[in-house]
DNA sequence: TTCTGTGAAATAGTTCACAGCG
DNA sequence: CGCTGTGAACTATTTCACAGAA
């Protein structure tokens, strides 16, 4: 991940707020006007102690005796987050994984609206997918202008993830999803971060190995090993 | 996400661990005998110490003077992965997102081929996807027994997860990777992790809104400023 | 009294720097 | 001589524990 301006919040710190703020959606959602740092810890899974710094790092204050307001909270969560306005998106590569992310509500009703859906094939540019028209690459620093557009979601094949992102970032992209297998090289200016799933399966398999070791082994396919995948 | 047993290896290292698995790969398709740490650790972005340390701590040596073994280490960091057999896997909810991730080639290909699809709807129960027939959820335990399953993704709406979660559970599932947008309460035997796509979106934000404040503001349009989206 | 905000302690993780092996 | 393996220093992060505000 490129660095931007040296920050003095850890990046711990920023993770955790998108997890506070889903349960301060929750306690709002219930009319909970207040909320200790003990209970929206408790519910956000971390020490409260550590919710408490975290929000004073950023001058959030509650009220001593009283605890935090949940909607000032939300506000303020969400203005740090920069979430304050929308962040229309643009997909590029529309196969099965782009359609499934232009279909996904979970982008628009979180603040990231899907705006337009870019590939490289002629033979899937001009589809209608999600309600949008899917438009040539060749096209993006015109789409991009024309959206607004600051974020770009890379759901191309592996192979071309490369490519696709140096395109976006001439045509004025400044922050990248990375939903494929490779690593990304970006200028200092852009943001990258990257959700592999083979990744994530790969640390659940050593967690499952080890604690199922610990059990004695109950529940492993044991008696398949030794095929090495590489 | 569950405990598990305690271990002696921090998280940290563990999650570094895919990223010198996929560099070492690429190291041994071009026929690279031997790496030294400087080396693998400026491909995988570490420094050559943490290098060292993360494989000296599961008791994988080099050769001083020379290097590493590239394909002796990857054996070994598979090994420690336990990538040292597949680990089939069912998909739990064949929406849009559950057929993209049926269809994305990157599961196979590092050893989590999908077995298994199921959806609690019958309409789509029986389609092919992927070239595997859509099971009923209700027939999950048969399912995870035949095909000797130990990892679910859940892949459902975010309102179905936690009882799709507990339904694999009690049919033997011990490691889920959730892709909804709320968090699963599990048993301290089950592993989960969780992969959030607005997570990731907010984080991004966040970073965003910094550096490009940092610059003055520009490319941000903020001129769109100013309605929560709460 | 309750609960925040924060020094200070504890813990975890990273990096330096170098002894010593091949 | 080059490079690993690791004590020790350093840095970052979490947690405790409590003074003090409401």
């Amino acid at each position: 991940m490129s660095e931007g301006a040296a920050s003095r919040v850890s990046e711990a710190t920023v993770a955790r707020l998108p997890r506070y703020l889903a349960r301060l959606l929750e306690l709002a959602a219930a009319d909970t006007a207040t909320v200790s740092s003990d209970h929206l810890a408790e519910l956000a899974g971390v020490n409260p102690a550590t919710l408490r710094r975290d929000l004073a790092s950023f001058g959030i204050a509650g009220t001593r005796g009283v605890g935090y307001d949940v909607r000032y909270l939300v506000y303020e969560v969400s203005i740090v987050l920069g979430l304050n306005h929308e962040w229309p998106i643009v997909i590029v590569g529309v196969g099965n994984l782009g359609r499934a992310l232009a279909n996904y509500d979970g982008l628009v009703s979180r603040g990231f609206p899907v705006r337009a859906l870019l590939d490289i094939d002629p033979s899937v540019v001009g589809d209608e997918v999600a309600g949008i028209t899917v438009e040539h690459i060749d096209d993006s620093a015109a789409v991009v202008a024309r959206e607004q557009l600051a974020v770009a979601v890379i759901a191309t094949p592996s192979g071309s993830a490369q490519n696709a992102a140096d395109l976006m970032i001439g045509s004025g992209i400044s922050s990248l999803l990375n939903f494929t297998a490779v690593a990304i090289e970006v200028p200092d200016v852009v943001e990258v971060r990257r959700v592999d799933l083979a990744t994530e399966l790969q640390i659940l398999s050593f967690y499952q190995q080890r604690s199922s070791a610990a059990r004695g082994g109950a529940g492993v396919p044991l008696e398949k090993a030794l095929s090495p995948i590489c």
